[in-house]
DNA sequence: TTGCTCCTCACGTCACGTGAGGTGGC
DNA sequence: TTGCTCCTCACGTCACGTGAGGTGGC
């Protein structure tokens, strides 16, 4: 009652309890653990302003939706939203486990043995790591671009010696790669472009590559003109003077000097035959792409 | 090197550790809940036969699929499948949860307000809620189909204050329902029938009736034979005398003397929207089958 | 005796829940 | 003084991880 004032607005724990639907003793571990810091009186009780609240029903939120709170303190005072987008493939993630997980125990209730279920399990387990490591590698956009590019290879369990050993120079190489780190204002500028890019636009984006990979003759045909445009543009000073050109000039250095082609491509192939089949694919297109146009030596 | 014996095949924790992949620990906290009782030498060393290896192996699974180790005995000493069912449909529950987490996360990188996000968050909640005691107030298959079938009307947040009554009184009817228990023999039967039954074919089941329910006369006209075959076998003997029909009696009688069409119904109508308009259409369709088949009195 | 395994405490983790015991305000 | 809130320990949870300290076998 004494809070009804709309111009004061600062409250004990028992208030703020009642207006975030928190519990008191959630609210008092949050001010220990240093997400917020209400102003204390002098007999030590908590006053929460209004901007305390605010904090407090963010905290609530992110904690239902599964942030863990150590991990809130970078969402909470992050305008760029490149927080939100990690903890969002870092749920990607967990939610295709999660998926394969289900789908193992529906094959566990139809009569599969414990023994078929670890080898599944392991694949599952391996894919993951992978994928966390992709997007430490990698920076925001690009660690979540190879994030799903790659974790489609990496559904089967390693099997053989080979595949192990690919399996764990994969591990070595992303864990130990040169930190590939952009210059802060072209991270502001992919930021920037790509905040609005969803998961679900990443994988259209992969369907797509599929449909040229299948075809690539035809698609060069049927997308000639915008080939044309995209050509031309990429010769022009405009796109020499762009961050893209930056950005991109920074990766292709990376992959040339990390070992990227050198480790882990082939190390991929070696462990996925559905990545072997791609590559093979990604390859025929460039063929047939340099074939088209002689004069370019790209690759991607 | 001692345990290369294939006849006596027992074994100490270490041993038992590197076949199972599980850690010493893990091992010692199994045996402490019980899950497994090694034999013990007089000096105290836990010795492991093949069956507790196989049993660790069992565990070790189940639990990188996500179950609780209390949940862990009955899956073992189970072999009806109704254990792993159970869990299988908690599983697809917390799927849908993450599921919809997920794409709240990304609501909130396009710029959505906590506040928005709060009420959809309370939806997703409720909805686990409400599935979760569907599944505890039904048995076995009709626990999994009743919590398929009204998960999909439980989408949007209990808003108004009558929406919020009504929820209460979904939730309150569904812990205080009297216990509809299935004679032994018609559970077993029921579950010989029904455990190949996945939620794959629920849904399917659901989105067939959603056919139906568009277009009932179409339906039933399309339909005839199978319609004519199906009420004629209600009316034999030989149904009479089958356990499909004691199911379906026994159902029948827990949801006209339960509440569940006084109570349960109409909150679903007031809370759900959609489930009122499936409602509609439910008696629609029924209608249609009354005009066509007039001895017919059913309801579904 | 040395180096190895095995054993059983005991404490830490994560995000709080649940009292216990004490103080302050009216 | 009574009944209320607030405060800070302290212990419990779940499924182990990580030593510590002691015993047994070769």
């Amino acid at each position: 009652m004494a809070y009804d004032n709309h111009e004061v607005m600062s409250m004990q724990i028992h208030e703020a309890a009642v207006r975030t639907g928190l519990t008191k003793k959630a609210i008092t571990y949050y001010c220990e653990q240093g997400l917020l810091s209400p102003s204390t009186l002098e007999n030590g009780y908590r006053e929460f302003s209004r901007q305390d609240i605010d904090k407090l029903n963010a905290i609530s939120v992110l904690r239902k939706l599964g942030v863990a709170v150590n991990e809130i303190q970078p969402v909470l005072s992050d305008s760029t939203g490149e927080a939100l987008q990690r903890l969002s493939v870092r749920m990607e993630i967990k939610l295709q486990r999660e998926q394969a997980k289900k789908e193992l125990l529906r094959k566990l209730r139809a009569g599969a043995s414990y023994k078929e279920l670890q080898k599944a399990l392991e694949a599952i387990e391996n894919n993951a790591e992978v994928a966390q490591r992709l997007l430490q590698a990698f920076p925001s956009f690009y660690g979540r671009f190879f994030c799903l590019h790659f974790a489609r290879f990496l559904q089967q369990p390693a099997v053989t010696e080979r595949q192990q050993a690919a399996y764990r120079q994969i591990i070595e190489f992303l864990d130990n790669a040169p930190e590939l780190q952009f210059p802060i204002e072209l991270q502001d500028y992919l930021q920037n472009i790509m905040q609005d890019f969803s998961e679900e636009q990443i994988h259209d984006m992969i369907a797509n590559t599929q449909e040229l990979l299948k075809q690539p003759d035809k698609y060069i045909r049927d997308h000639h003109d915008a080939i044309e445009r995209y050509r031309s543009f990429k010769q022009s000073g405009a796109y020499r003077r762009s961050p893209v050109f930056q950005i991109q000039k920074l990766m292709k250095d990376f992959m040339a000097s990390s070992g990227y082609y050198e480790n882990f491509i082939p190390a991929m192939k070696e462990l996925s035959p559905s990545y072997a089949a791609y590559a093979k694919q990604l390859e025929a297109a460039n063929a047939a792409f340099v074939t088209q146009y002689p004069d370019s030596a790209s690759q991607d």
